[in-house]
Parts: structure tokens; C-alpha cells; sequence
DNA sequence: ATGTCAGTACCTTACTGA
């Protein structure tokens, strides 16, 4: 299998390049962020014509995230269990949820296309509503590894958070100052270990940005972060066989200020070590 | 060049969010 998380900055805007990506690449699974659309304004008809099959969830033109399968997509969830609301400036569980999140089980793989929120600055409430959206994240993500030990579970998409200083290649990002770096966002993003999930393509590609602002030459500058992350399960960290940051898809017409990560998966059955080869 | 982009409504321009 072969799975790519993509904030792709408004779906209307450029399906074109996106499903011509998701061919080229031959992507099996393709999560989104950033959607910023209802699901009636959704080009469902573009994957379809390619082989995939779609769900989407957006409430309006903010948010809004989605996943295309060429496999059918099995008990699709819109939210996380205890996922915060957020309303004019207003955090809680009592406030709407927005659309930041949705989930399928896709070929025995459960996966999460999400897009944590920006934070804004340090001392907005947009901030404190993403710490609690992490750490909340956090919980339904050991609870559902602790139900399911061995289930490959993925949690993927656009983190808005950058984890370590080599990831910051933008000088207009500065600690102390702004959201991204700052250790309590940090520490939340570390904190999912602690859940069960790890970044799995960090080990194969150590360094590289995922996206650059639009404004100020960011990205002929490469003055981009690295912010988009797939955090994978045992089971699912076991069966990474590949990954790949795609670059290119910041040039050219149109593009979306975040590219594509990719991780390439073997899922078939291991070997049992333990258990003799009894036939031959 | 405080150097951009997307979506919406106050819609040929201003606003929000990123």
C-alpha cells in the first residue's frame, strides 16, 4: 500500500494537479487537509474517473478534510473521541467541532487525515484550543491502541507543528515569539509517542521541509518547515518499507503551499521466527 | 516588493484565515 498525506490548500482550486499526482504516484490512499469545502462541493467525480473511491467532511470554507482509496473505505468516523470544539474565540466541549479530522479503515489499516489547528499566536485562544486538541488526540489514540494492540494505525496530515530547530528553515519563525516552535506544542507532539505512534518517515528521510509560505520568496528561498508528518503504530511503523517528501509539487502552476508525504507499506504477514518450519 | 493565496459577502473590493 501506498499512502500520502497532502494538505492541499482548497480541493477545487487544483484537483487537477492533485489527482494527476495521486496516478503518477501511484498513491493507494491519499489523505487531505484542508479541503475547504462542503462535501456537495466536492469533485468526487475526478477520482472516481481515476479508481478512487472518497470521503469527505467539511462544514464550510474553513477546514475540511478528506481521504481517496482505490479500496473501499470501511466505518468512516467524522471526529475522535473527545475531539474540542472551538467558537469565536471560545474553547471547549461544548463548542462545534470543526471539521479536523476523519477516519477509515482501509485494507485492515485504520487511518487518520488530520489538520490540527494553527494556533494563531501564542496568546490566542486558537492556541489553547490546540494544545487541547493534541492532547485529546492523544488519549483516543492510546485507548484505541490499547483496545487493538496490533492494529496498524496511522495518524497523518498537517500537524502545524515544528519539532525539532533542523525543521525551521523560515528566519520569520522565531521561539519565544511564534506558534509552531514553541515547547508546549512541542511537547504535545512528543507526547503522541507516548500513545503508541512515532513518525515513521523521519528515520528513512531526515531532513527536508514539507511546506513554504506563499509570501516573500519563501520557497526559491527554501526558507520552508516542516510540519506534515505520518505518526504510525507498531504494527504500521513495521510495514514501512519507503518514504518519500515530494518536493516538486511546490512548482509549478498553482501549486499548494504544503507537498505531499509519502510512505510506501508491506502489509503482508510476516514470518513467525518462533514457529518451527514444519513443511519444508 | 510590509513582495501570497483561497473563499465569501459587505461582491470589481474588503474581509478572514493561513
Amino acid at each position: 500500500m501506498r499512502l500520502a498525506t497532502w494538505n492541499v490548500n482548497s480541493i477545487r482550486a487544483r484537483v487537477d494537479r492533485i489527482v494527476s499526482f495521486a496516478e503518477r504516484e501511484s498513491i493507494d490512499v491519499l489523505a487531505m487537509q484542508e479541503i475547504k469545502c462542503k462535501p456537495e462541493q466536492f469533485p468526487y467525480e475526478r477520482f472516481e474517473a481515476a479508481g478512487y473511491h472518497v470521503e469527505a467532511h467539511g462544514l464550510n470554507q474553513w477546514n475540511g478534510v478528506a481521504i481517496a482509496s482505490r479500496e473501499p473505505l470501511e466505518d468512516v468516523q467524522h471526529a475522535f473521541v473527545g475531539m474540542p470544539g472551538f467558537q469565536k474565540g471560545h474553547v471547549g466541549d461544548d463548542a462545534p467541532q470543526e471539521a479536523r479530522a476523519i477516519s477509515a479503515l482501509i485494507g485492515g489499516v485504520r487511518v487518520w487525515s488530520l489538520y490540527v489547528p494553527n494556533g494563531r499566536s501564542l496568546n490566542d485562544p486558537h492556541y489553547q484550543y490546540k494544545l487541547r486538541w493534541l492532547e485529546a488526540l492523544r488519549e483516543a489514540t492510546r485507548a484505541e491502541l490499547a483496545a487493538q494492540p496490533d492494529l496498524p494505525l496511522a495518524l497523518v496530515g498537517d500537524f502545524n507543528i515544528i519539532p525539532f530547530e533542523e525543521d525551521n528553515g523560515d528566519p520569520d519563525i522565531v521561539q519565544g515569539v511564534s506558534t509552531h516552535v514553541s515547547q508546549p506544542e512541542r511537547d504535545a507532539f512528543f507526547a503522541l509517542e507516548t500513545a503508541g505512534v512515532s513518525d515513521v518517515v523521519r528515520p528513512l528521510i531526515p531532513s527536508g521541509f514539507t511546506y513554504w509560505d506563499y509570501q516573500r520568496l519563501k520557497f526559491p528561498r527554501n526558507q520552508g518547515i516542516r510540519i506534515d508528518f505520518v505518526l504510525g503504530s507498531r504494527a504500521l511503523a513495521d510495514a514501512v518499507t519507503g518514504a518519500s517528501i515530494a518536493r516538486d509539487e511546490r512548482k509549478g502552476e498553482a501549486p499548494s503551499d504544503h507537498v505531499p508525504v509519502v510512505v510506501d507499506l508491506d502489509l503482508s504477514p510476516e514470518d513467525d521466527d518462533d514457529v518451527p518450519m514444519i513443511f519444508g
